[in-house]
DNA sequence: CTAATGTCTCTAGCAACTAGAGGTTCAAGG
DNA sequence: CCTTGAACCTCTAGTTGCTAGAGACATTAG
């Protein structure tokens, strides 16, 4: 049995984090010692390994809610797991085309700077100007902050 | 003059967002009508477009508080605003670069899935198992869910 | 035995909005 | 002139996926 310290150093997932999926339900209520301590089994661990791995590829923990629910009925079509699957990678997609749209704005922007003036630069006015504008980056609006 | 939907439908911005900048003291506080009803002069529209486009290019909002407080002052050096650019210009190429990996891993994924049963399931397997990383995906978990 | 570290619960905060309740004001049609 | 309905007001609370802190208890190394 693992210390929920032990368990987040193990699946690379830190302990405030470990604690708010249980709360969320994305893990199972963790038994617990003597001393009310959450102790966990080793495959809490691959369950957490996957969860981090899911999130780093950008699945939305309700994906990965879904994902853990039908991992858990191994005798069933696959055909669920495929399609959140693919919804990711089309999201993944469209991100990377939208991101890069995004660049070249920011690419032109910082070689139209010439160092001189702000009233004279570049980078101001053509974010006060839409016309050079791309594509439709509507959607982009959240989560692209850094 | 203009109403908060007329300058939002002008801007391209929902209307609680123009109220929520003002709240945080992206916009001026707006003058009012004799019923308290918000009045906007036309400069404002050019200044939320400025903070909209911005947003669509990742700038967070701290960013554009900068830029904006930098545009006030038309007559310095144009170095910082140049900074700001590039620095955002070098986020989107990091992010860029890790979901293209992260695309990849997907596209095994779903490659790999022949639609039998999920106890077989590629997709499955993959995220539970982390060996097959091409990159260090951990600054990565936050923002990219859609 | 004690001190340091780890763990517990709970609350509050982050970005950047969005949604809803419950009330007021305005513009247009009859 | 009056009414209707859209647009506006303020306020609070919710979203996602955590992270940080306070104050108290548990465990472990020396």
């Amino acid at each position: 049995m693992l210390t929920i310290g032990k368990l987040g150093a193990a699946a690379g997932v830190k302990v405030p984090t470990i604690r708010y999926y249980e709360q969320i339900g994305l893990l199972p209520d963790a038994e617990r010692s003597s001393g009310n301590q959450r102790l966990y089994a080793r495959s809490t661990q691959d369950r957490l390994a996957f969860i981090r791995h899911a999130r780093e590829l950008g699945f939305p923990l309700e994906a990965i809610r879904d994902l853990l629910g039908l991992s858990d009925r191994p005798d069933q079509s696959c055909s669920e797991v495929d399609a959140i699957a693919r919804t990711q990678l089309q999201a993944v997609e469209g991100r990377i085309a939208r991101l890069q749209a995004l660049k070249g704005e920011l690419e032109r922007m910082v070689d139209q700077c010439a160092g001189g003036r702000i009233g004279d630069c570049r980078v101001i006015e053509v974010l006060g100007d839409h016309t050079h504008c791309s594509a439709d980056h509507s959607r982009d609006l959240h989560g692209v902050s850094e």
